[in-house]
DNA sequence: GCCTAATGCCTCGCATCACGACATACCTTG
DNA sequence: CAAGGTATGTCGTGATGCGAGGCATTAGGC
């Protein structure tokens, strides 16, 4: 009788790994939502003004940057940053060059929140950082 | 007049290093639901196949244990578990010594599921490994 | 210059999913 | 055995991502 799946052969100590592994990322994405929650937003809002301000250059990204940078679609996108608009923390500046697109910049308030919550992910990202050296080994 | 925001003064790059870091989370649970939907399952799906895989110890893990490794609610947990259990991938099984718990354990099926997800997911980090050396550098 | 195709944004209806509130069964403590 | 806590399950609701489709603008072939 021969070994009916030979197959990749996983062996139970990568299971573990991996799954110590999903949960951290769990437990990071948990609490940067619970911080979120804090200053009002969700974990999805959150990132989209996180976007908006790590976008390099000086002109703000468009409604189809921010969704390749959060991996949803250009129409998801256009929902989320109603949501954020209507917040007040975010506005629509149509492009001057090309009359199709909407650059998104940060309002005042939408600086001051996106500030806060920087410096907050910062610090748990370097409380993290062994963390994930552990992670990283086999 | 003085400084209106003293404020946390998080640097420019900071932020292009936070968003860069999102963005990469996102690519992989973006890559790692492809994959899970190529074995026709959603993301929670594989994860949860991967609660019960990777939990140490003989018994399965119950439902409260792996709402735990979800980041969800125990009652999220059934549902999730519902649909799993209906794709014959999971089943239920009565703790022995404490009649309240459902121990859960992975089909034939479902242990060859999560073996194959595991296995590119193991390839895919150690792909990834030199590029999370990259996130954490400040 | 014009016509076609492509691009960018947006609206609408639908399915999924996580949650809170609540219910039930069981265990534990006194 | 009574009371409280724990584990699972049910139900209705709200948030959210998507596909399909529409409109305005730009780019490319002629």
């Amino acid at each position: 009788m021969n070994t009916p799946a030979p197959g990749p052969s996983v062996r139970e100590h990568e299971y573990e790994r991996l799954l110590a592994i999903r949960t951290r990322l769990r437990a990071f994405e948990h609490w940067s939502a619970d911080r979120a929650a804090e200053h009002g937003l969700t974990g999805n809002q959150h990132q989209l003004l996180l976007a908006v301000r790590g976008h390099p250059g000086g002109d703000g990204p468009t409604v189809r940057q921010v969704s390749e940078y959060l991996f949803i679609r250009p129409n998801t996108a256009v929902e989320l940053v109603n949501r954020v608009v209507a917040l007040d923390l975010l506005a629509r500046h149509g492009d001057p060059d090309d009359h199709r697109a909407v650059r998104l910049r940060l309002t005042a308030e939408g600086e001051r929140r996106i500030q806060d919550l920087s410096a907050a992910h910062l610090e748990e990202l370097a409380r993290l950082a062994p963390l994930l050296e552990d992670l990283g080994a086999t």
